[in-house]
DNA sequence: GAACCAACCAAGCAATTGCTTGGTAGGGTA
DNA sequence: TACCCTACCAAGCAATTGCTTGGTTGGTTC
């Protein structure tokens, strides 16, 4: 009756195969959508033995959204920390979603698509710290951007960013790995569209150096 | 308990009524976690009372989605059918979509959120066949753009589309009707840094007119 | 070989869910 | 007056849901 049961493998790592069976489910059908048993079942055991492991199906997702998060803002940091111009530093943050996307995609799924529901609970408040926090990032590397001459100095700031933003990470709806596309090759192109039309002409005329 | 009780209009409307409530709740909150009763509340009506208008839960998201689509894709065959040029066709189809975000917010929530999970079912297969026609409208655009000289002949129509249809509807999630910028403006700006890249350089060198 | 432990089962409970059923209030119509 | 119709109520049912409880199994440790 059950799918595959996953090989076992060494016991702390029960925890994270579960873990990533539901990450797999939320983003494919969404939160409320995946029953406990949905996920017990897939993973070949009884719904009431996933309360061995976790306290209640929400703390699934907290942790799967929680510890994705932590990981890709410090790679965020690093790249505002590093010494690299501003240019780079935009195509690094772009390059660093791209992968983020490949390697984590249901963990980008649920966050894209749960995250406005689940903010509104007290447990998720962390959400809406991260999406302020993750704005920070986008408009600062903007702002030098502009300020640096590398981006065109008539940009809205603001609705660049929105759309720099939805524009990386709705790619989760499509991407597959191992596709005809590489991740790399995706922010690539995509970063070509984006900067030919961000990035300042070619030298023809228009003098704005600041 | 209940929130406002809509004023009674005429007759023929309580329908529409209650499918607008029920549109708002679903695009804010999500179809599954939208119950019957919480439609009702906010109409100011028992859950059962529904039932005196509507089949089923489903079939209200399916009315909603339904009447939606055909109002949207009748726009984009006028644009094809159109005698304007390529060019102008894309501005169009894109000023469209944001007009759609405009006028029907609720419907493209909708549609954006749960299409693919509803599309699972065979009473929403339909979903999957509009999205492959606003496929074929936007594979049209970009293709009759690239013949014409009017974009770039080196882009990978396959990627731009997906990139120009996420950043179209993605708009969603933050355009609130009434804000600083009127949807005609977001248009705007979304094609200008979108053809900005999209479109062939200024004459600066670069001949390559087929 | 006794104690311990992680991982799981078997059974079921309380709450929530979509939906049904039989009835009623009030306005229009002949 | 009699009839009909739209919009609703009141009550509740069957299924599903997240979660609990007490127990079992097989392996490891001392």
């Amino acid at each position: 009756m059950s799918a595959e049961p996953v090989q076992p493998t060494t016991a702390h790592n029960r925890r994270s195969e579960l873990l990533a069976i539901a990450a797999g489910l939320f983003a494919s059908k969404g939160f409320k959508n995946t029953t406990v048993r949905d996920i017990a079942d897939a993973a070949g055991i009884l719904s009431g033995s996933l309360y061995h492991h976790f306290d209640s199906k929400e703390s699934m997702v907290d942790e799967i959204l929680s510890t994705f998060q932590d990981e890709l803002f410090g790679r965020y940091d690093a790249i505002l920390l590093s010494d690299d111009d501003a240019r780079t530093k935009l195509e690094q943050a772009v390059e660093v979603s791209f992968a983020a996307i490949d390697q984590h995609r249901d963990e980008v799924a649920i966050f894209q698509n749960e995250a406005a529901y689940l903010g509104g609970f007290a447990r998720f408040a962390y959400l809406a710290e991260r999406n302020a926090q993750s704005r920070e990032v986008w408009i600062t590397l903007l702002d030098d951007g502009v300020r640096s001459g590398a981006l065109r100095s008539d940009l809205d700031i603001e609705l660049t960013y929105r759309f720099l933003r939805d524009t990386v990470w709705v790619a989760v709806a499509w991407y597959r790995p191992g596709g005809k596309l590489a991740h790399t090759d995706i922010a690539r192109q995509y970063l070509t569209i984006l900067l030919d039309g961000i990035a300042r002409p070619t030298p023809t005329t228009q003098g704005d150096t600041p």
